[in-house]
DNA sequence: AGCAACAGTGCACACGTGTACGGTAACACG
DNA sequence: CGTGTTACCGTACACGTGTGCACTGTTGCT
């Protein structure tokens, strides 16, 4: 069991472990970092080692950021209006884990739609963090860097929007899944099918509004929309008064699962069976939708294996900012459940 | 808007302003920091801001961190197994705002009870963080500064546990909810209580725990324990064993609402009824019991009050390391929902 | 013995900022 | 004109660390 240290005792310096030992601090320095390179010998290298050890020496991320130039922070740039959705609060726990093996030390950077520019001055200015890991940020970031051709400080984008330019990025393919999705759908003899997300007009090009179009357009049905404002009851009110006026449709199909689970309760309210008369379908796979009631037919994104990815890729950004750009792509899995089940007679 | 700044072309620094104005640097710090101190004249200053302005200029943390001796940076310490259940999601995320608005940056903590060191070395020690928010951290906290008679660095504990000694502590009083609600249970007519937690054997002096038992005893009933693994599968699984072996109690009692959500599962696979068969409740206040088929009743905790509290408090113990501690205390609030509504005949 | 080669270490500076102290004008007053 | 006072400002150092370069001592070779 380690304890806090005593501030009143002075912190522990490479001096301080340099007297003790009658050595300088440069040997002191070399001895703990440099692992590998000869230039100290085994023995005072063990001796110092030992003595840090004994000391309780931690090294100063402020003074060795002056020194270095580099500061060990990464900041994760989330929208603080997707946060009390508990995906992205699944996104923040596994990015805090990835980097933590790293040794990076993640700043978690909400920034909201109406004030794009205060948290960016907060976080990324006044911490000068070695990158950015940029969450379904869209073109929100590019804007950030415009006029440079490359981003000035290492950024890799994640999530299902890859719009970005110049930029690694670890792409969740949710298209491939969501065209499954829309099949089974069909496949079930649902035809009715209406698309409810938010932010409907910036959504023309997002993969899972695309698939839904073309399988759509494919088989001959006919598409519908559904634009809702983000909060839970919000969604709920806006799928009842859309039942109520257009009559129940043959399926939802929900830009994610928390709207979703919203509809789910909307549909209830009004008396409406999921699945039996409405089918139910969400995206991203957090762990409420296998405890609804009847559980939700979902498009599962594979979390840690993005973070992991995302925080390799910025490492290496961060070693040689001259690389070329890397992609990679994860698939989405369609998860069935009974929301989409059968339809009784 | 402004763009992330371009590291190739040398990030702005006093010296820079310094020279563009001809003056020193040390005029320089004084004209932005000392924004009331007499010692420059009003001209200069005015001078002096503009071409910071101009220039793009950025303080570099570090460099400060060094010569004042603060960091600004403040952790928070959470245990990571809690990090799924969205309670403490909304704790990390009001805990964030209230530390951006007095200009610290919170370095979420995340810490194990397996392993209680590991984490305790990377961010309390390695960071040098100014103070630490401990959100229900209890005893384990108190272990790392033994033999100091105060904590060596501010710590601030928050929640339902305030066993600490010599700390300020922001403390959400749940007894006197949890109390009513188990007279609101037995005012229903229930008789069989059953408690259901997990970790019940470091329960005893737990407020909620406290509460159940105090109010069984005096209305002469009889109390009865659940013991649950932290999942929420398994606490489905348990409450389904539990059920089918002591046949249904008349209410369960959980000590959180990701608790109640599952049970509330295992009771529908038995096809037993909420409310009808058994009375359900949780406490935390999550938004998703609202969500529930059968909202949730549950003991609704003030968070935005509590985080703005404890970074109240930390704030000023920073300020000043010798001021009396600090106690807060904010009551919960029995929301009282269909998941406890009377038994039907 | 003389010299080269080399391993191991210390010196000195740099990073960017805050601040105690000393210095320099300008000005007032005797 | 000399002295004291005030209002500003610059000089110099400190914070803790990393690193290029110079330096020392030892070893090996001729």
């Amino acid at each position: 069991m380690n304890t806090i240290e005593n501030p009143n005792a002075k912190r522990i310096t490479l001096k301080d472990i340099a007297k003790r030992l009658d050595v300088s601090h440069a040997t002191v320095s070399r001895a703990l970092n440099r692992v590998e390179d000869p230039l100290i010998s085994e023995s005072t290298r063990a001796r110092v080692r030992q003595v840090a050890v004994e000391m309780g020496y931690r090294p100063n991320h402020a003074a060795r950021s002056l020194a270095t130039g580099r500061t060990g922070l990464v900041a994760l740039w989330l929208w603080s209006e997707a946060v009390p959705n508990s995906y992205h609060a699944n996104v923040s726990q596994q990015m805090h884990a990835a980097a933590q093996l790293r040794q990076y030390q993640l700043l978690v950077n909400l920034v909201s739609r109406k004030t794009l520019d205060a948290p960016f001055n907060n976080v990324f200015d006044a911490w000068h963090v070695d990158g950015i890991i940029a969450h379904e940020a869209g073109p929100a970031i590019q804007a950030q860097f415009q006029g440079t051709p490359r981003p000035p400080v290492p950024v890799v984008a994640t999530g299902v929007y890859h719009l970005l330019p110049g930029v690694d990025r670890v792409y969740i393919d949710v298209q491939a899944a969501a065209q499954l999705a829309m099949k089974h759908l069909i496949g079930l003899g649902r035809r009715r099918i209406v698309y409810v997300t938010d932010d409907l007009a910036h959504r023309h090009s997002e993969p899972r509004y695309v698939a839904y179009n073309n399988v759509l357009q494919d088989s001959g049905l006919p598409s519908a929309y559904l634009d809702v404002p983000k909060s839970r009851p919000a969604v709920r009110a806006c799928v009842k008064a859309y039942v109520e006026k257009n009559g129940p449709p043959e399926a939802l199909f929900c830009h994610n699962d928390d709207m979703a689970i919203a509809a789910y309760r909307g549909l209830c309210d009004l008396g409406i069976r999921v699945p039996d008369d409405v089918a139910l379908i969400g995206c991203d796979g957090i762990e409420d939708t296998e405890y609804l009631e009847v559980p939700l037919t979902t498009i599962a994104q594979p979390l840690t294996e993005m973070c992991e990815i995302a925080c390799q890729f910025l490492e290496q950004r961060i070693e040689d900012p001259t690389r070329p750009i890397q992609e990679a792509t994860l698939m989405a899995n369609l998860v069935i459940r009974s929301s989409t089940g059968g339809r009784s007679p």
